[in-house]
DNA sequence: CTTGACCTTCCAGTAGCTGGAGGCCCTATC
DNA sequence: GATAGGGCCTCCAGCTACTGGAAGGTCAAG
């Protein structure tokens, strides 16, 4: 199947999929026109690299998890300890970002928010604050 | 002062200063032997970059804060307005990143995690899911 | 035969730095 | 005066994960 169909069933764009192959995660085969040509199992796996991308791995994770993915022998516990460390990563990103919350909320409800220049927001921006 | 003894003062790297001059983020002068020279007050701007910038905001973001750091007559109400978009913005993420967390949590919960290859998380990457 | 949709490659750009090469400047020490 | 070190300079490349666009080949329909 062409590339428009699998980019369709994967519900990912020909750009990103092209990508995908220039970076070796898929190697689908080529017509006598110079197309590609995806196979069902290539289709497989550009479903499984959407999905993986979409819960945050990154790229090379996701080739960590495609190796695991094409190995019969896996051990399941290897996928739960990538599993769990991405777990963990977002979470750290969301304490961060509920820190960044509070902060900006702080100095915004302290704001005014009037036609005068006088604002907290600023002050603390320019260094009204020991770091 | 040199670069360095300013990079030292705004706690950033003297890479990134030279950075932000690239793009226009801060003019220091020059001296003859052809070393940038900054003042109080451009190390002001630094380090106002480096609290924005740690806040969240996007370079051009601080661009907009720092037009109205400079302006005598800027309106709170400005600032505040775009201290409450990078607030929800964050929000936003923050709220994303708890979906991701909940999937993946759920699917290492279910996951065995032992030596055998059977894995709910890549069942679930491979496709036995119906978005 | 033409039109339009689809495919191809290749180049460049996004955000915000960061690393490194190659080379000048400055100070101190021998 | 020579040399060693550290700091400074510019310029180029690379990082992540695509995305947009140009220039051109291919295919099916009318």
């Amino acid at each position: 199947m062409n590339i428009g169909a699998a980019a369709e069933l994967a519900n990912l764009p020909a750009k990103t999929i092209r990508y995908y192959e220039d970076i070796d995660l898929v190697r689908p085969g080529r017509l006598d026109n110079g197309y590609r040509d995806y196979s069902e199992s290539d289709v497989h796996r550009l479903r499984f690299l959407q999905r993986s991308r979409s819960l945050g791995f990154t790229i090379e994770e996701c080739r960590l998890l495609l190796s695991l993915y094409d190995d019969d022998h896996r051990a399941s516990a290897d996928v739960k300890a990538i599993a769990n460390a991405k777990i963990m990563e977002v979470d750290r990103k969301i304490v961060e970002l509920q820190g960044l919350k509070a902060t900006l909320s702080a100095l915004a409800r302290d704001c005014h928010g009037d036609d005068r220049p006088e604002c907290p927001i600023m002050n603390d921006l320019a260094g009204e604050h020991e770091q």
